[in-house]
DNA sequence: CGCGGCTTTGATGTTCATCAAGTAAAGTGG
DNA sequence: CCACTTTACTTGATGAACATCAAAGCCGCG
């Protein structure tokens, strides 16, 4: 059977599929192995099957920077893949992953022939695009502790739908993200610990105060 | 003539544009009029004929973002114009401009039959959201006087062309772009004047110094 | 087991926002 | 066209938010 027709909601058909399902090449990843890096040849169009990924950049400092992550039926392989022959980040998978990787020419050729599909390819990653524009803005408009629970209400409500889940990135992997020091990170976090709002496991959180947090995300 | 030709590269003729061409309309707008505000339906497809806008937000606490600028041949109605109903941002003119309209519908269907079509519009929205995703990691990346460095170049050299040039947008709109304050802005002009960096009449700036902005702009 | 990276806490300094107050510019109504 | 109002601009002083530095404990991995 083939997932792609979860990716293309309702208006292209299984067949008008099947051709691109025969060429598509599963792969999979451990947590920390890198899917591709920032410089190499876009060649397939890639989409996440199962897992967690996160799209970064380096910065002139030879930092790293987290753009967003990807869940699964996410593209990975989205922001430039049509207007660039490379790509201009990397990811790596931050759970155990597995892409499905389909010839960037046959996805091409389906846009020319299928409307449909074309269309609804625009759909998705005008979508995907405004998604990490708009979360890019939201945190940046945030201070240290509305960021930190920002990202800790993310992964509770987007990612694992539970109030208590084990953290798929480091501590300083989150300051990338939010863009702070670890060390101001792992402040925020102890305080909200000692405030009730949270109780830490070391990479498991659990959100105890829900509301209090969305409060400290709104406001601060 | 149709300068819709303009907006799609080499691929897709006159002749296949020629039906979009038939249903445009131009509008024209004063600096400081808005084109359209967040909230409003997305009935047309819009990009920009002349002069210059830009894409703007609310936050909670009533401030404005800048998101980005968009020049001619820009879209503006570009980021969630194919996954929503309503526009998530508002865009305003900065300079007296003039923007095509072009009903959605006709946009869909031209995407529905003409695969050149529906690629080059996939080839230039990735290339647009790709551009202001990375320039707004680029200023998150950068302190305050990087920031204004490199503002200061992105108009310079991105916009106008010219190391003299009259800023089309106010000292306050320049810190909800590049997310500082007003007073922050100001008197970090007023240092690169004192540096010897710049000359500045009022809105009006000359770069003096163009390669020690762009040091400041990549290392701070 | 020992090294290196991640985590945690505290102390210190820098960067930036806020407040205040004054000047210039631009729009408004008589 | 001028007084008037409002908005933008500018500078300084103060305090808050955050980065940096330092040191110690922890954990995983070869």
């Amino acid at each position: 059977m083939c997932e792609l027709k979860g990716l293309f909601f309702e208006r292209v058909t299984k067949n008008e599929l099947d051709n691109l399902c025969n060429h598509k090449i599963e792969k999979s990843y451990r947590k920390g192995e890198i899917i591709f890096e920032a410089g190499s040849a876009i060649d397939d169009f890639i989409y996440l099957k199962s897992g967690l990924v996160k799209l970064y950049k380096l910065c002139n400092n030879n930092k790293e920077q987290i753009i967003s992550f990807a869940r699964p039926f996410d593209f990975v392989s989205l922001l430039n893949v049509f207007s660039d022959s490379t790509y201009s980040y990397s990811v790596m998978a931050i759970e155990d992953s597995v892409t499905c990787n389909i010839p960037f020419s046959q996805v091409r050729n389906l846009v020319l022939e299928n409307g449909k599909f074309a269309l609804n390819l625009l759909e998705k990653m005008s979508q995907v695009s405004d998604k990490i524009i708009m979360e890019s803005l939201t945190i940046r408009q945030k201070h240290l502790r509305g960021r930190v629970a920002y990202l800790l209400l993310y992964f509770a409500e987007y990612i694992y739908h539970k109030e208590e889940f084990e953290l798929p990135i480091s501590r300083k992997e989150i300051a990338e993200f939010i863009g702070m020091t670890p060390e101001n990170v792992i402040r925020t976090l102890s305080e909200f610990r000692k405030d009730g709002i949270l109780k830490i496991y070391g990479k498991t959180i659990e959100i105890v105060n829900t509301e209090m947090l969305k409060q400290i995300s709104n406001l601060g």
